[in-house]
Parts: C-alpha cells; structure tokens; sequence
DNA sequence: GTCTATATCATGATAGAC
DNA sequence: GTCTATCATGATATAGAC
C-alpha cells in the first residue's frame, strides 16, 4: 500500500468524502464550494462560519473562494440563488400549469397552498437541489438578521409572491384583500417554523413521538401541514371594529 | 457654558441618552448591559453584536460586562431569562386561573390558545418587559444556530409547553394526541413569524397596504392571528391512510 | 466595582509565485 | 486557476492599578 499524500488530515478526509470511487466525478471547485457554504451556513449560520471552514470542508484552497466568489457577502448571495431560482420559477410553472387546465375557472385555495408549499416541501426530497440542508436554511432566513440576505430574498420573493397573492385573490373573492396577505403571512411563518428543524429545539418539543414514529411522521408533514395551512386560511374572519369600509 | 468633559465623544452622547433629566434615575450597570444587548441582540443578531458595540451603547467599560456576567454566552443566557421567565411564569398563571374558574368543565381551545399567545403579544405593548423589541428577539430565536440558545429555550419552554399541551389535549379529546403535537408547532411557526418583523423583508411582502394603514394593522394583528391559529387548529384532519391506530 | 492596557487569537481579504 | 504567505482588523477575555 503506498503511503496517504502529505496533505495535512482534515484536507484528506475532507477531500476523500467526495470521490468515494472515482476522482474524475468530482464537482468543480465552484460547486464544492457552493456545496460546503450551504451546509455549514445552515448548521452554524452566516457569521458563525468562516471561510476557512467552508474551503476546508470543500477540499479546496481559500484563496479559491475569494477568486470564485469575491467576498463571503457574494458567496452568500450564490448559495441562495443557485437554489431560489429553480424553486420560484418551478412554483410560477405549477400554477400556470393549473391555471391553464382551470380554463375560466377559479382555482381551489388548496390548489393554490400546494402549488407554493407543496411544491418547497417536495424539493426537499431531492437531493440535487440541496434536499433538506437547503430546505432547513430557508426556513430559518428570516430570523437571521443580515442586511443583504433580506434584500436579496425581497427581490428572490417579490414577483412569485405577488403572482400568488393574486391567485388567492380571485379564489377568495368573499374574504378582504388584506386578510389575505395576513393570512399568507401566517401561512409562510408556520412552514418556515416547520422546515427550519433544530435538533436541540425539536428533542424537547417533539414530545411523546416515539422514536421509532418520527421518520414516518417526517414524510406526513406535508399532508398535516396542508391541512392546518388551509384550515387558517379559510378561517372565520376575526371580529373587528371596522372604522373604515374594507 | 462649561466645556464637555473630556470624555471620548462616543462615551459621552451614549451616556447622556440614558440621562435626559435627573442622573440619579439611571438604570444600574447590569441592567444597562442587559438593555442595550437585548437591543443590538435583536438588531444584528448574537454573532453580528460584539462586546464593544453592547458596552459602548450602555455606556460602561468593556471589562464591566464580563465582570457582571462572565462571558458573552451568559450575557445572552441572562437577556433571554430575564424576559423568559416573567412570560412563561404569566401563562402558567393565566391557565390555571382559567382552569379555577371553569371548575370541572374543560377550557375553549380559544382561551388555551390565547394565554399562550395573546399572553405573548400583549408583553410586546409593555415596554417595561422588553416590548417589541424583545418580542422579535424571541420570534428570530428559531433561526439562529447557536447552540447554547437552543439549550437554553428547550428548557425554558419544557414546563410550559407540556402544560399548554395537556390542555389541548383536554379541550380536544376527538383530536388525536400527535395532532395537536403538530398544530401546536404550527401555531409557534405562524406566531414566530409574525413578530420577527424585519423591516427590510417586510418592505418587499407588505404590499397593498396603505403607510396610512400600517399601524392600525399592527395593532389587529393578534385578532387575526388568533383567528388563523384557531382556524388551523381545528381544521379536518389530514386524509392520512393509517399503518398503525391513533 | 470600575477603569486602562494588553494578551491572544481568528477573521476576511489579497499579493504574487507558479 | 490554484497555491503560500501575510496583512490589517477586530474579536473575547483578563491582569492589575485604583
């Protein structure tokens, strides 16, 4: 057996980790790069996590990703929208998709609910699209506080969410516009919440699930999340003092 | 007039904030720290808030914080207790002063759901308990990744949830257990959300909604946050094909 | 309890050889 | 495009005078 290169451990290890047979499989440097920022970002956050543990993670030197991306800020902005850009778009398609099979009819709320979140849920499944690492990193977006990760998801979010807004819009002609847009809030905040999955949080409130259950009821938020998502969404409007006309 | 004395000018105009009439009405030491790292906590986060930016505000040295608290990790231990336990002491008080009142008879789902969360909004109307801004401190709370704040709220929140929880259980017998397990998350995720209140994320989702209008909004939020939570709480059960019995 | 001064270390970024 | 070596900065934390 020859000796291991002389590459110090961590690089090694690191580095084997993705080519468990053949080297020439390898994802460029850009995407490894990509692969481990999402990762990491996603398990210790933006500013808990360094470049240098990115590029030691990727198998690759830290000048590269400065030579690749610019700055940790532009490497951020890449992460999100290597994946963003296939997940809004996808959305925009299913809803024509039904849009177009409705012919002159509206479209049910819960066609509606599951063109935008069922269609994030499903991509969770898949693993080229960063699965549930991606998946857990959105869902924890909005509680991170950095400038340009907000703007960057206002401008990623602006056009499907209006174009979804509006879908809501004409399958709920009987409920005010306003509570609509609340109520899409509530919608978001409440996958978001799902999909963000801590480990430490989720040991002391996934109460009384036993063990063995939990896989199976991983599989099972969809259609759980679908119903309470619809439920809200369609629920009696609250009783408030108008003082002006809606 | 008497020259400015010769303090650093950052030292001095943070320093006179606190002051605006009688010196002798300042807040002590720790309670400054605990003040200005809840702000710049909620502001930019744990990881993007250093030492120096957390005893600049409060306008005390540097080597004060860790004299009164040790290290950052506990000053954000104490941010999060000293709010924490006042809010969760207050449900559990509000429940069970519910619970004397019924007698025998078992509580709304509405009541449950507003001790816990109405409980919530309305500490964020009481600047004294930290107000809006601790509110969105804890509503971002999910999405940070640090380890020892998950430990943290894990335990602050056990007693409570289990609590909360057993009641649902009560006032919703025909509902199976794992079920209210699930909603009780969602109902978290929409809440969370709800009060995280980025502004920058908000300018992009808020649409529609007259400047005009944006404070009387905020002031119906828990109306119609209660009426979403209700709505998904006791929405028809997902279409689940069994494996094993409820 | 509060201050000055500093030890020690990790970070993001880049210069320049290859 | 990829490397080594390094710079400049800012971080947490503490020693020790008062």
């Amino acid at each position: 057996m020859p000796q291991a290169p002389e590459h110090p451990l961590g690089f090694k290890q690191t580095f084997e980790q993705y080519i468990p047979m053949k080297p020439e499989a390898l994802p460029d440097t850009r995407t490894r790069i990509l692969d481990a920022a999402e990762r990491l970002f996603t398990e210790h956050g933006f500013e808990g996590t360094s470049m240098r543990q990115i590029t030691g993670e990727a198998g690759v030197n830290l000048a590269a990703a400065n030579y690749h991306f610019g700055s940790k800020d532009a490497l951020l902005e890449a992460v999100f929208k290597r994946r963003l850009a296939w997940l809004n778009s996808e959305r925009l398609r299913v809803l024509s998709e039904m849009e177009a099979e409705a012919g002159q009819q509206p479209l049910k709320p819960s066609q509606i609910v599951d063109a935008f979140f069922g269609t994030l849920l499903r991509m969770g499944t898949r693993q080229e699209l960063g699965g549930e690492t991606f998946l857990r990193l959105l869902g924890r977006s909005r509680g991170n506080p950095n400038n340009l990760l907000h703007s960057l998801l206002a401008a990623e979010y602006d056009e499907v969410l209006t174009r979804f807004r509006d879908a809501l819009y004409l399958a709920l002609p009987e409920v005010p516009k306003v509570e609509i847009i609340w109520r899409l809030h509530f919608m978001l905040g409440a996958t978001a919440y799902a999909i963000a999955g801590t480990d430490s949080l989720d040991a002391a409130t996934d109460w009384q699930i036993p063990p063995g259950e939990q896989a199976r009821q991983e599989e099972l938020l969809l259609p759980r999340l679908m119903s309470f998502l619809l439920g809200g969404l369609r629920a009696p409007l609250a009783d408030i003092r108008p003082e002006a006309p809606h």
